[in-house]
DNA sequence: ACTCTTGTTAAAAC
DNA sequence: GGTTTTAACAAGAG
C-alpha cells in the first residue's frame, strides 16, 4: 500500500528520469487503468514531477500532463536499454521482465527509456489531466501531513470533533493527506494511544504526542525509502526499508518491545488494525 | 469454494 | 449540512 513516504520516494526518482524527457509513445494493456487521449501528450517534455497526497502528477509541456494514483499494488518502474541482471535471485525486491501479467500501461520516452505501470488489483490509474483540473484537486484536498498547513492547531481541531475512533480519523483522506494504514498504526502505537479511542477524548497532551508521532513516522518512511511489507517497489523494482522499523503493524501474536505485551489484530472501521493492549491506553 | 485483504469514493444513513 | 457508515471495485493469498 503506498502511502506518502512510497509516493514521494517515487517521485523524487521520477525527477531524476523523466525531467526534460519527451513523452514518445503510450501502450494501453488494460483499459481500465488509463484515461484520456494519447494524443494531447505524446510529443510533449516534463516539466516538474508534482504530488499531492498519494497522487502523482508528470507535468508536460503545454498545460497538461499525467495524474497517476498506485491505490494498493500499483507499481512504477524504470527500465532503460534493457539493463536487468540476468541470473539475479528471485526476492522481494525482484520484479523481472517487463512487461508482465500485472503490467496495464507502458509509457515509452524519447531517451529510450520506458516507464512501467504494473497494477496486480487494477484500482490505481493513469489519467490524462489538464494543468488546470490537476490545480482545482490540488485546492480540494487537504494539506499533507508534511505540509506546513498541516499544523497542531489544525489537528486538534479535527480531532476535537470527531466521534469516530482515532485511527479511522487519521487514515481519512477528505482531513489528511497522505496517510494509510502502516503510519497510522505506527504513529497510534508510538503515541501509546489505542486506536479504538474517541477522537475527541483525547487529552490536549495525547493530540500533541500523537501529531508529533505522525510526523516522525512519516518522516522515516521517506528517510527509509519506503515499506516493502507487500507490493510495493520504487522506480528501480527494489523495495524499501521502512517494514524493518515497523512499530505496531503487521506485529500480532509478536511481543511488545516496550511493555511486553502481545500485539492484537482487529478491524478498525472495516480495516485491519495493529495494537498492544499493554501500553496503547 | 470461500473469506479476507486494501485506498478511495459514491451513496446511504444518521 | 455536515458527519459517519457501508458497499463496491479486482484479483490473489490462504
Amino acid at each position: 500500500m503506498p502511502e506518502l513516504p512510497e509516493v514521494e520516494t517515487i517521485v523524487r526518482q521520477l525527477r531524476g528520469v523523466l525531467i526534460d524527457n519527451t513523452l514518445a509513445g503510450i501502450e494501453v494493456y488494460r483499459e481500465k487503468s488509463f484515461e484520456g487521449g494519447f494524443e494531447k501528450v505524446i510529443g510533449k517534455s516534463v516539466s516538474a514531477i508534482e504530488r499531492k497526497g498519494k497522487i502523482i502528477f508528470v507535468r508536460l509541456s503545454g498545460d497538461i500532463g499525467l495524474m497517476i494514483h498506485l491505490k494498493m499494488t500499483g507499481q512504477l518502474i524504470w527500465r532503460k536499454n534493457e539493463k536487468r541482471i540476468v541470473g539475479g535471485h528471485p526476492t522481494v525486491d525482484w520484479v523481472g521482465n517487463l512487461p508482465s501479467s500485472h503490467t496495464r500501461v507502458k509509457i515509452s520516452w524519447l531517451d529510450n527509456g520506458e516507464l512501467f505501470f504494473n497494477d496486480m488489483r487494477v484500482f490505481g490509474w493513469i489519467k490524462v489531466t489538464s494543468l488546470q483540473q490537476w490545480q482545482e484537486l490540488g485546492r480540494k484536498l487537504p494539506h499533507d501531513v508534511v505540509d506546513d498547513g498541516f499544523d497542531k492547531n489544525y489537528f486538534e481541531k479535527i480531532v476535537k470533533k470527531s466521534i469516530r475512533p482515532i485511527k479511522v480519523l487519521l487514515m481519512d483522506g477528505s482531513l489528511i493527506g497522505g496517510v494509510g494504514n502502516i503510519y497510522a498504526n505506527d504513529a497510534l502505537w508510538l503515541a501509546e494511544i489505542n486506536p479504538n479511542r474517541v477522537a475527541r477524548s483525547l487529552k490536549k497532551e495525547e493530540v500533541e504526542k500523537l501529531y508529533k508521532s505522525l510526523l516522525y513516522v512519516i518522516n522515516k518512511g521517506i528517510e527509509t525509502g519506503g515499506a516493502s511489507a507487500s507490493n510495493y517497489v520504487n522506480l528501480d523494482g527494489l523495495g524499501g526499508k521502512y517494514q524493518e522499523h515497523f512499530l505496531s503493524y503487521k506485529k500480532e501474536g509478536e511481543k511488545c518491545s516496550r511493555c511486553g505485551g502481545v500485539f492484537m489484530r482487529s478491524k478498525i472501521g472495516g480495516r485491519g488494525s495493529f495494537w498492544c493492549p499493554g501500553c496503547q491506553k
